[in-house]
DNA sequence: TTTTCCATGTAACTCGTTACATGATTTC
DNA sequence: GAAATCATGTAACGAGTTACATGGAAAA
């Protein structure tokens, strides 16, 4: 239900951290998995620590801006395992923009088609070169894994794409 | 950019409809490639009206309620055929749910890990056969090469969740 | 005669993003 | 001395959904 808390009590799960801290991690290692926005974030802290999910600590380092330092406690730690099973136990289907065309390429003649569709072949490719590109330091498990999935489904969306492209060029001949 | 809009104009192309034929048409071929609800596309269509991209005709069957039956005009057409282009155009990574949950699996039993993605491949499968038994007149072109594309990720999904599950349970023995 | 279908619409709400405000501190 | 970093937060906005209202006609 609550991905958004999932992530964000996963993340706490490793260590207690501020919220700063926590908007960086997502930012620079979760951006392939989810988009989540700081102001999100910080809500969604507050809202974990009224639900007695996360406690607060408030620290400061000398001068510098005072942070709120959450840590998961024995209620969120629960609410995270049962988040997480639910995750993991399940699968719907993902309903990709990348789909909606596909319904009316009858519209457009087939070579305009073709060269668009390459098009999107080479946006995958780069996906895929960004994706392999990722430090892969964690990539038996963790993040990795996660990765490891967009991978997979990045190249069976490549292939795919590739047999269409050739049914409609072969078309094409045809005529 | 903006895909309601192409799905609407999608439907409008092949011919004029009224607004409840439209959602019946959305609910009962579309449930597996859009979300879209009543409320979204009467507001839509209006905003495509007031946009210029689609004309209003009022029709009334005796004594039934009057409806507005929508077209698309020069101008939708023209717009229609440009959003079209990019969205074939267009490929970017999906936030897909599923990954969530991989990057945390280490905080679970690793027997409780091959539980739930168990249950995760049967809904994959339960999916698969619900793609497969939507009727295929149109299988080739349309709406199914869509469903096509859906299928592919989805045995490509469930392929890689086998030898995730393999790779945990040959984990196990280990020990 | 109650339910379902036809046909459209709107008001309230949720979720999330954008854009901005604050203020000190380190870096260029 | 200007810019980027640290650290948090809020107000305004937007897209979309939920839930409801209407009212006649056909079906059960």
């Amino acid at each position: 239900m609550n991905n958004r808390a999932l992530i964000l009590l996963g993340i706490l799960m490793a260590q207690r951290q501020h919220g700063y801290q926590i908007n960086e991690f997502i930012e620079r290692n979760l951006s392939n998995i989810t988009d989540m926005k700081k102001a999100t974030a910080y809500g969604m802290l507050d809202k974990l620590n009224q639900g007695g999910y996360v406690d607060i600590e408030i620290e400061q380092d000398g001068n510098r801006p005072p942070r709120k330092v959450y840590s998961v406690n024995d209620k969120g730690r629960d609410y995270f395992l049962e988040l997480l099973k639910q995750n993991l136990e399940n699968s719907e289907l993902v309903k990709d923009p990348a789909d909606i065309g596909l319904m009316f390429i009858d519209y457009l003649p087939p070579k305009h088609v073709i060269a668009s569709l390459k098009k999107r072949q080479l946006k995958i490719k780069r996906l895929q070169e960004s994706l392999k590109a990722v430090p892969h330091h964690n990539h038996v498990t963790g993040v990795g894994l996660a990765l490891d999935r967009s991978q997979a489904l990045l190249k069976a969306d490549s292939e795919w794409l590739s047999t269409l492209i050739q049914k409609l060029e072969t078309k094409i001949e045809e005529d």
